[in-house]
DNA sequence: GTCTATAGGCAGATAGAC
DNA sequence: GTCTATCTGCCTATAGAC
């Protein structure tokens, strides 16, 4: 491992940044070290100084990706007022990624799914396991302050607003229209309001 | 274009049938000739007597894919007695091809949208249009009878029913978890029921 | 940390015999 | 229609100099 200095954006972070967006773009499999490589400005040998092998570079980037998704559903139970106000925020964070054009980095990992080293496979799940967790537990706060409506168990419904919203941004990206993430979603919140 | 009888399963057909399950499972890109040719029991080279390049194989996938949906909708439509039925027929649809371990495979190219030839992105769109096209028209029959509830434009309520279902297959596959899909599947039903 | 050079494999594709 | 043989290109990965 390189030694870095705490706020630095070293090369081996850099090399994530190219790399995490491809991945988003295109997939695991369909980007590579060349790809990087001519990108960032150094060779592909140079590549494998930071990440010996491709299948580490994957595993990395779903950590920093779930990571970093953590932390924004950290920053959303802190700031946002109630359960509703929440999940909008989480509607929110999948808008952006579209916005940028790129697709869930786990949504398009799950499409390639039986291809993926078994590492990256393990990782795959522990993100969707945690925003289901995270969205279970929100329903029951929003059952609790009265700003959701849903009939069923939590776990059950926090799977189905998930599979919506990868859903929505799976279909919505070949048409490249938000409005069609948008009417995904809106109609998803309309369902817990009932 | 090699002279076939009408009913006889011909190289090229058995070819297509390979192919699809191969692509279904792993993607457009993450097969290859030699999968296909290794498991037919002929040679690579032999393959491009009947699709010359892979970007025409993957067309002809994708319309053979196409044709048969279309047929398996107008199947329903002659069918199911009410708006309710064909909807509850359309998701058992979904919930047959994950079963047989498959991703729908206009779900699974949509995930590698971008790196698609030209041909194949203007059929994976016309997959989505149709399936959005039957729905809305669906929709609007199960207002005028009765048996759906909905609120919002049909297209619109249209395109979230696409978008939930390719959701559902896409997350529960990691999971090789048909419950999960059909709890998604329930949610959604129950929402057009209120 | 980054380079040059190269290995070794697999991809899609073609020529031409049968 | 299917074969053998071959091509070219790209991929991941490694060795070793600087």
């Amino acid at each position: 491992m390189p030694v870095r200095n705490r706020k630095e954006s070293g090369t081996a972070e850099r090399v994530l940044d190219i790399a995490e967006r491809l991945m988003q773009i295109r997939g695991f499999n369909n980007f590579s070290y060349a790809d990087i490589a001519t990108e960032l400005g150094i060779t592909k040998a140079s590549l494998h100084y930071h990440y010996p092998g491709k299948a580490e570079l994957g595993q990395a980037l779903i950590t920093r990706y779930t990571r970093r998704f953590s932390e924004a559903l950290a920053d959303i139970d802190r700031d946002a007022p109630d359960a509703r106000a929440k999940l909008e925020a989480y509607v929110d964070l999948y808008a952006g990624v579209l916005r940028n054009e790129r697709m869930c980095m786990c949504g398009i990992l799950a499409a390639e799914y039986p291809t993926l080293p078994d590492a990256m496979q393990s990782e795959v799940i522990g993100f969707f396991d945690e925003n289901q967790r995270w969205l279970a537990e929100l329903l029951k706060a929003g059952d609790a302050d009265g700003t959701l409506k849903f009939t069923g168990r939590p776990e059950d419904v926090a799977q189905g607003i998930l599979s919506t919203l990868e859903g929505a941004m799976l279909v919505a990206r070949p048409y490249g229209d938000l409005a069609r993430f948008a009417a995904a979603a809106g109609q998803l919140m309309a369902g817990l309001t009932t």
